[in-house]
DNA sequence: CTGAAAGCGCTTACAG
DNA sequence: CTGAAAGCGCTTACAG
């Protein structure tokens, strides 16, 4: 392996010379930069990213931490998409992305303090956000830099996160349903231990409310019930004696499932039911019926979410700041007027 | 920072004892291990990687290359099945991943060089395999530990790859149409570079051959046309003057895209044309019509590519090898004999 | 079973 | 503008 050193004695230069070409910096004649180059390139000098890490104390990576990598979520495209968000911001900067992916909290909490007291990386990025999260926890108290892809359950004007506005979306999309005349309205949501869904589910009931409809326990389908079996969640739900004509997804991939059972019970989607949903995926446009889904700029998350990170990594006291993707509402063939 | 030099002082040994502790090595006895970890205990101690890495030589990482990071390309599920068998399998073995994810050939380049002469990673995963790769040259040029998921390009029997048997399974899918009773079979493929392609196509070509069908160049779509316009493209295909009445595509999520089209060209799947895909993504089993797919295994790709890796990394002189991995083919309701 | 010393390949005050 | 020296936090022969 070919060394600094090495370098230096072939351009007879001191090792320090030849580090601080690398860093071009200004202090360094022309001359020699061209010269140490020239044996840099000649020798196939690479730097050793390690060795710099140590000694100048940066990585020049982030984490990014996955939620458990259940099945589920991860054949969900939302990751891929954040993460092209976060590699393209980190790649512009010169950084690289370590990836945890924990199976379960305790896991994940692991790979995280590691990754944090051994130095893996300048800072994290979480896409997720729980509830009594201790991994958030942990990484406040340690005042370590990260940004968190979400609403942070506690202490959310200490911490820096992107997020959309949930409440105010979802408020949205269940009053437009209630314009087209359905007043039994469902919610689909994920799991309630994340906070995207606690804020979904809160819109949602505001809309309610102020349309003057009342809450119905009985029209919430929590997420492990549909992975366990989303059949009977669905079938359940149907058979009540006042079956919903409407029903809001937490994200189209749930949609689509429920699409699919709803189906087989000879239930129409949009003539029987109608159906909005959140992250527009790809296939939304080519599903049957093509779906009525809220953009939630995924990319965009993962995008700001690593400007933001990187800009505290570079500036320690950087104030923790909100910021909030704008949505589109993305109006297709799965609702329709109440009959 | 608390380092090796704290506990060490406060436990009254030397540097290297501590050092040796963490290694858990054999030559240190009982009780002084037990008193060196109640004082890294209580100092709070964690290793720094970093440093680690560059005084063992080794970084307990492995570095995961996706293909160009094209939007198409990272809203399939592939990708995060495939991590979550790498991840398994590296986090079993205390392996850290670091993603890279260039947008274009030549970053992916610079990314995998600066990587592996950085001495970021002990070794490589390719996740795809395209015909002419310098990333791969490099590689193997480097003699550095890697193995890719797909079959390569050029030195098949000199690099280390993780595949299904894609020639065999296409040729039996294709045959099953055959069976079916079609003889108008296209085949919608991947972008020709991928080495996936060429080998579906060829199993997809042997099955005509073995059937007396002649190969028709007009039934063959390219993924860079559906990209463009998925809509024109099978438009064109099914306005032939002898339409197909039966398509073998690359992937689930083609299929799908496919089929939305169809029917809003009014043909019917399966009654007017038959479909056969692969990969056996969790939606194939809730699309409209369920889609009959080969399931190729896409987390023990990941999974059995890692332990190949590692094992590579672990002793260096292994022999290269080709790991094939069973598939399953799924019969569900997108096939229909011939009428 | 344990320690003193050298070294991994860099960076960065300090000095000139 | 450049160099000598110390140091980043570990590991690992070598010696006893």
């Amino acid at each position: 392996m070919v060394t600094i050193k090495d370098v230096a004695k072939l351009a007879n230069v001191a090792p320090s010379t030849v580090s601080r070409v690398i860093a071009n910096s200004s202090r360094i004649s022309e001359q020699t930069k061209k010269r140490v180059r020239e044996v840099m390139e000649e020798l196939g000098y690479h730097p050793n990213l390690q060795a710099r890490s140590l000694a100048a104390k940066s990585t020049q990576a982030i984490g990014v931490i996955m939620p458990n990598s259940a099945y589920y979520a991860f054949q969900n495209p939302f990751f891929p998409e954040v993460l092209r968000g976060i590699s393209t911001s980190s790649h512009d900067n010169k950084y690289g992305i370590y990836l945890s992916t924990g199976s379960t909290e305790d896991e994940i909490y692991h790979e995280v303090t590691s990754m944090v007291l051994g130095r893996r990386v300048d800072g994290v990025i979480l896409l997720y956000s729980r509830i009594n999260d201790k991994t958030m926890r942990f990484l406040q108290q340690s005042d370590f830099p990260f940004v968190v892809v979400g609403r942070p359950d506690e202490n959310e004007e200490r911490v820096s996160y992107v997020d959309n506005d949930n409440i105010h979306i979802t408020k949205q999309v269940t009053n437009y349903l209630i314009e087209l005349g359905h007043k039994n309205i469902a919610f689909v949501g994920g799991s309630i231990n994340f906070v995207v869904t606690i804020d979904r589910l809160n819109g949602y009931k505001l809309a309610l409310q102020d349309a003057g409809i009342p809450f119905n326990e009985d029209y919430l389908v929590h997420e492990d019930f549909i992975k366990e079996n989303g059949r009977e969640a669905i079938a359940s739900l149907m058979n009540l004696s006042d079956p919903p004509t409407a029903l809001v997804t937490q994200d189209d991939l749930i949609a689509y499932e429920m699409i699919s059972h709803l189906e087989d019970m000879n239930i129409r989607v949009p003539d029987d039911i109608s159906i909005v949903s959140f992250n527009n995926l790809m296939l939304s446009e080519h599903s049957k019926p093509p779906l009525t889904s809220v953009d939630i700029c995924i990319y965009q998350l993962g995008f700001e979410a690593t400007k933001c990170l990187l800009e505290k990594i570079s500036v320690p006291d950087t104030l923790p700041k909100r910021i909030t993707i704008p949505t589109k509402f993305i109006e297709r063939k799965s609702c329709e007027q109440k009959k």
